[in-house]
RNA sequence: GGGCGAGUGGCGGAAUUGGCAGACGCGCAGGAUUUAGGAUCCUGUCCUUUGCGGGGUGUGGGUUCAAGUCCCACCUCGCCCA
């Protein structure tokens, strides 16, 4: 190690002094362009990996390169600090979840400390203080004034483990997307925010954001689910209660055979109140909401369901259809109740055939005839209209439009729009969040606290134990005064959903201590929208939605004059470790602890008991064993190559493979480059640009491959292509060293002048990505400061234009010789060159030429017979 | 089942607009230097062939003078939605 540069001193020399330098600082020097970069803000869990790591890596390479294009960049960093683990972490061991938050805060500061991320520090916030949450309060109260918060009683998904309520976006395959529990139903009063009002907007709306990926606004819009349909109404014989259902397929409602209601649904129960099998409907119902969202919602789901006994009449032919109430109907879609169609509809038909409802066919294709007592399959596709009274024969199709032209005449229904999106709901049951300030009076209702009284603070007599709301234990919180009445009145114990916290914070950071409000409005306007933002795709759906509501909300207030928040996001991918999993010994075998060496391959053997490993790349997880921690890399290695190494293991928006030997591949580059410098350093020549303006040019191939690699290292950040600007940057250094080797500077003055620009270019284009490194150098070169504060280089174009290129010659596609050429020489002189030249006189002698192809600059292809 | 994305040497990956496939790095092999090497430097490294050459980007077709890249079908993996 003895050779190897000291990067420990480097890196705490220059940490040390670009914090005391303020170096960071948001800059505002007037008349230059601002720049925002925001990466999504972490939860405080207190270690970083270099799975995190290289996102905010990515965030300072950009965020560097813009400062020294001489932008006003803002680049903060603040903590998503409210949430579970902190209090789940309070439960276990005693600690109130403030401290073990700013724990966290602390140890993790200190990381991104060390690993020489370029953050404003004064413009740092956290969720969790109340200088930041009275602002979540108060615009709580502006969306409760414009009637965009409601509270009301539904079944919500609760999850058991966490003792609170899961928004719908939480739940993955019917489990909670934090713990993996079986998600059930609860009915509790609950806080919802009116997304739904926003839904089309926040579909339409997506058509603007070019700079977003595709992917992203898929999801989106699958998320969104807009369908259009028809709506209409079955009254209840013998009753006035009529159920609403909305249906994609109106063409085939004269093949509805039966009705069915989600057990959640309200009339479910009350359309049965007096029946003689009431209590079977209860028990059954019971039954449904303690069953999962697993087994409800898959698609291969055992269907139950109970008849009422009660009918309702279909309005387009006046038939009794019976009510069931079914386990697969999902309150959360559409009503909560469908027409069942089991000719055109699989799980109706399922449902049909275990209950022996009877299935009706109204739609066949041409020239075949279904029949409702046998078919296997519903049919789903196209056709012309059968059972169907005045619509017979149409093709189903114009049949849709048909109908709904009928219904809506005849006042039986209408055309309507349905979104799968739901109203979002913010209600948790936990301490740990932002209090909802409203207050419970008997006389009064809810009512919201007025907006002198923020914040609605977190109280301290709390006590933590599972399975209860913390805040329920605080007599001096719950126990109040109705802001209107003034008797005495509970105050609402939900906190918010996090999601609240961080669908506003990048507006935050625009005036981060600004205490008359959220933001300070021409801030705001200064920095915002976003220009970049970036984050992992797992926020595809729920808080870039979220974000983007609130932006359209603050709109609407108009206390902001944009509608998106974020011009242009990336999606960074995972990095994965290798881990090796033994089906015998049951186990994940971690190199270096459970292995002598890592097997290279997928055949390698278990060392415990010999049956052959499977080899998969996992994100890096601390229960799997595959953690490589930012610590331990500044420790080793230091923060420069594990910043450039993160960069270089790939495209940054696909996953990565964590490699310990790559990561010293990148270790020696650093090196080379410490030692190309360093070692030559006497030959450094500040005016080096006065020597070379005379337009001589000895060493002119360095010089190319110099301004060449400026072209390409600027193109690859601005199109975030890490990998191969590090790439450039190592091809650079192999030109350069075997220079510096060679040539003798007292021999030749200019080689000084030529070897000056090389290597300041290289250590420039070098801090982006490891900016303790190149400032170290930098200074050695007799600058003075950083070269944060220095200007980017650019690149002369003419410099880097190659003087004589080869131009392949093939004979029908195959290379069959190469020709040195001038760039940009017309077609007919290369295809002159090429014909002429003997390899190729040889092999085209006595052929007959069909065709010849000149690529400029590339190639020419000789079509013969 | 539907939608989207991916599949390139022993490995991570490059090829930006249809134009020399395999940049750069790892690993491996040989050499130099060294008391030593898990340090450093040099050379080689897709397969096949003594050579000329031939083959090669998941599989099979197609378009084109030319396909990793475009089109069709299929296989495998990943994500999202059912």
């Amino acid at each position: 190690m003895a050779d190897n540069y000291n990067f420990r001193g480097i890196e705490t020399k220059w940490q040390a002094r670009w914090a005391n330098d303020g170096l960071f600082q948001t800059r505002q020097h007037p008349g230059k362009p601002t720049f925002y970069y925001l990466d999504m803000f972490p939860y405080p869990s207190g270690k970083l990996h270099m799975g995190h790591m290289r996102n905010y890596t990515i965030g300072d390479v950009i965020a560097r390169y813009h400062a020294m294009r001489g932008e006003n960049v803002l680049h903060p960093m603040g903590w998503d600090a409210f949430g579970l683990p902190a209090e789940n972490a309070a439960i276990r061991n005693q600690t109130h979840p403030r401290d073990w938050t700013h724990r966290c805060i602390a140890e993790m500061h200190q990381q991104f400390g060390q690993m020489g991320i370029s953050y404003d520090w004064q413009r740092e916030i956290s969720t969790c203080e109340p200088e930041y949450y009275r602002w979540n309060q108060w615009l709580f109260l502006q969306f409760h004034q414009r009637g965009l918060a409601y509270r009301s009683g539904s079944y919500v998904n609760w999850c058991p483990s966490c003792s609170t309520v899961l928004a719908n976006e939480q739940v993955k395959q019917g489990q909670c997307e934090r713990c993996d529990s079986a998600v059930g139903k609860r009915r509790l009063n609950q806080w919802f925010l009116k997304t739904t009002d926003y839904a089309q907007q926040l579909l339409d709306d997506l058509q603007l954001l070019e700079d977003w990926p595709e992917r992203v606004k898929a999801m989106q819009r699958k998320w969104i689910g807009r369908s259009e349909g028809v709506e209409f109404s079955l009254p209840v014989l013998n009753s006035d209660v009529s159920l609403e259902v909305f249906t994609t397929r109106i063409d085939t409602v004269f093949g509805v055979t039966f009705m069915a209601l989600a057990p959640e649904h309200p009339f479910a129960q009350e359309i049965v109140r007096g029946q003689d099998n009431e209590a079977a409907i209860t028990q059954f119902v019971n039954r449904c909401l303690a069953q999962t969202e697993i087994e409800r919602g898959a698609a291969d789901i055992e269907k139950e369901g109970i008849f009422t006994g009660r009918y309702a009449t279909n309005p387009m032919n006046g038939e009794a259809v019976p009510i069931w109430v079914a386990n697969y109907v999902l309150m959360e879609y559409g009503t909560g109740a469908i027409m069942a169609v089991p000719a055109h509809d699989q799980r109706d038909l399922e449902f049909a055939r275990k209950y022996n409802i009877p299935v009706r066919p109204v739609i066949q294709p041409e020239g075949v005839a279904l029949d409702g007592d046998t078919m296997a399959e519903a049919y789903i596709d196209d056709g012309l209209q059968i059972n169907s009274g005045q619509f017979n024969g149409l093709a189903n199709r114009q049949a849709q439009t048909a109908i709904a032209e009928y219904m809506e005449r005849n006042g039986i229904g209408r055309r309507a729009v349905n979104f799968r999106l739901r109203d979002w709901c913010i209600s948790r049951q936990r301490y740990w969040g932002t209090p909802i300030p409203m207050v419970h009076c008997d006389t009064c209702g809810s009512v919201p606290v007025a907006e002198g009284d923020l914040p609605v603070l977190l109280p301290t007599d709390v006590v933590f134990r599972v399975g209860e709301n913390p805040l329920t234990t605080s007599p001096s919180f719950v126990n109040t005064t109705c802001p209107q009445c003034g008797g005495l009145a509970r105050r609402e114990t939900d906190t918010m959903d996090t999601f609240f916290d961080s669908s506003w914070y990048m507006l935050r950071f625009a005036s981060p201590h600004f205490s008359e409000g959220p933001f300070h409005a021409s801030d705001v306007e200064r920095w915002l929208p976003v220009d970049q933002y970036v984050g992992g795709v797992e926020h595809a759906t729920m808080h870039l939605i979220y974000a983007r509501f609130f932006t359209k909300v603050l709109n609407d207030l108009g206390l902001i004059s944009f509608r998106e928040p974020f011009r242009r996001l990336f999606t960074q991918g995972m990095i994965g470790k290798p881990t090796y999993w033994c089906s015998e010994c049951h186990g994940y075998l971690n190199p270096p602890a459970d292995m002598e060496e890592p097997p290279p391959e997928t055949d390698a053997n278990c060392p415990r008991c010999g049956h052959s490993l499977e080899r998969r790349v996992e994100k890096m997880s601390k229960s799997i064993g595959n953690l490589v921690t930012a610590d331990e890399m500044c420790q080793t290695y230091g923060a420069d190559t594990a910043r450039a190494y993160v960069l270089f293991v790939g495209p940054p928006n696909h996953d990565g493979e964590w490699n310990d030997d790559g990561v010293s591949g990148v270790y020696r580059f650093l090196n080379r480059v410490w030692r190309l410098v360093s070692l030559h350093i006497d030959w450094y020549d500040r005016n080096w640009e006065d020597l070379l303006s005379e337009n001589n040019t000895p060493f002119r191939d360095v010089r190319r491959k110099t301004h060449q690699t400026i072209e390409k290292v600027t193109s690859d950040i601005e199109r975030f292509s890490f990998n191969t600007a590090i790439s450039a940057l190592m091809e650079f250094v192999n030109v350069l060293t075997p220079f510096a080797d060679s040539v003798s500077p007292a021999a030749d003055g200019m080689a000084k002048a030529v070897f000056s620009e090389a290597v300041n270019a290289l250590v420039t284009m070098l801090s982006p990505f490891c900016p303790h490194l190149a400032d170290e150098l930098w200074e050695m070169m007799g600058n003075e400061g950083s070269v944060f504060d220095a200007e980017w280089v650019t690149a002369d174009g003419e410099l880097a234009q190659e003087e004589e290129i080869t131009i392949v010659v093939q004979i029908n596609g195959k290379v069959r010789g190469r020709i040195q050429v001038a760039p940009g020489l017309d077609n007919d002189c290369i295809e002159e060159c090429a014909v002429a030249s003997s390899a190729i006189q040889s092999l085209l002698d006595g052929r007959a030429v069909h065709k010849v192809i000149v690529v400029p600059d590339k190639l020419v292809n000789i079509v013969v017979g």
